[in-house]
DNA sequence: CGGAACATGTGACCTAAGTCAATTTACAGG
DNA sequence: CCTGTAAATTGACTTAGGTCACATGTTCCG
């Protein structure tokens, strides 16, 4: 099921840790670069294709993962197969920490995707040597449940107006490309639905809503950008009453 | 606004955390017996009254706490005064990881409440000398967010039938005493309503049709029983159909 | 013991969002 | 440059759950 090519593993990995453009932005950099082969020696790079699956859901939780490039959504199925989006991941992002014995979501990568794969077991021996990540760790596990927080109450209590503008602000703010520009998104509308707690219906037409009233301007589907920034920023807050 | 009665402060505290009854089921089960003199150094007994918050939502974030008895709702409001409840927390709990610079929720006691506070740079500063505990630290939040996708997908995609029995059997679980019994619920048609991205018309009418057809019993309000665990499971589950 | 002040339960009705059914793009592969 | 397939949009209609209104407990002080 979840085919994927792993293209290299162990200690000779190091100048990849060392070179790595998201090392900085993630749980490694909490790594010294005497202390990277140790690193390295633990890492396995693996490319995912678009529309495979890294994680599946039910199996045994064995690793942990982080994001060098590309994205990737979370989900999980009931078993009618109604499905729901509980996040998507991007460069420098960690993955894995929300599992148990077994992987109760799943992960398909949006994009290209190449990861940096450590297995459980391992990775926690070496956060005993390594106090500074396993801290980053926690913190990392301490933003994502205050994130969790967030799409809680939007699930729980705001209307689809506000859960379609709260996404397309925390969209433009993970996109650096879209600050006053247009970007693309990277999921399509049945991903934001399922992200959202809505339907396909319900995300298009209130992403038209949105455009005819200037919020914001879409080119293609997957090509918009934030027209009215205060305006967005009061519907997704709740603020704006009209 | 949140009014509290300071018990008892330091290192004197140590016969306390000795006899602590959640001790063993909580994170300080990670500090020996011999070490227990510098967590009771740097932990604050407090008493909280029911109804009156421990944490206010906008504070600055200064204190993790650790729920020695009692119980209390996590809740945040959007500006117009809709309120979605995050989470509850119980004895042995550990409360204040999801936060940033500010908390972004408030925590209301439900129960006369008993919590050891911390303050987080004096936790973080003996978590240094104490990895177990910062480790102990790690699994809570990786359950936490476990919990969080849960109560995502519970938000994002179950009816109101789904909701109410997934929160009733999740309520069953935490009760010891509920194992065949009835238990007193903690928490108001209100609350539940507010957890389960419902209102409280609709809490109360899916509690009488699930009485009606014989899965739980509801001798008072607040005194349920589940009558048809096997019912509820699937129902919660959304394995069943009608 | 009495009676506010809440909390809960239940009807009658409403509406935001879901469902169903066509079109209308958009793009990947030949 | 087609063309087949999947994604998106849009309209018409339905419905689960919300809103409003009111009756009926409960609780807990004084």
């Amino acid at each position: 099921m979840a085919i994927v090519a792993t293209v290299s593993t162990g200690t000779f990995l190091t100048p990849l840790c060392m070179s790595c453009s998201v090392r900085s932005a993630s749980v490694c950099s909490a790594i010294k670069d005497q202390d990277v082969p140790r690193l390295a020696g633990i890492a396995t790079v693996m490319d995912v294709a678009v529309g495979k699956l890294l994680i599946e859901a039910g199996e045994q939780a064995l690793y942990f993962f982080n994001v060098s490039s590309g994205a990737a959504k979370l989900y999980r199925l009931l078993p009618d197969g109604r499905r729901h989006i509980i996040g998507f991941v991007r460069s420098g992002d960690f993955l894995g920490l929300a599992a148990g014995e077994d992987y109760a979501f799943s992960a398909e990568a949006l994009t290209p995707l190449k990861v940096c794969r450590f297995t459980r077991k391992k990775l926690y021996d070496l956060l005993s040597d390594f106090p500074a990540m396993e801290r980053r760790l926690l913190q990392a596990a301490s933003n994502e449940l205050a994130a969790a927080q967030d799409q809680m109450l939007l699930l729980g209590r705001k209307t689809a107006r506000e859960r379609v503008a709260s996404f397309l602000r925390s969209e433009a703010a993970h996109t650096p490309s879209a600050q006053g520009h247009s970007w693309a998104l990277l999921m399509t509308r049945g991903d934001m639905a399922d992200y959202l707690g809505l339907t396909i219906e319900t995300v298009s037409r209130t992403m038209t809503a949105l455009r005819k009233c200037g919020v914001i301007a879409i080119s293609t589907a997957s090509d918009v950008s934030i027209e009215d920034t205060a305006a967005l920023e009061s519907i997704a807050d709740g603020t704006l009453l009209n």
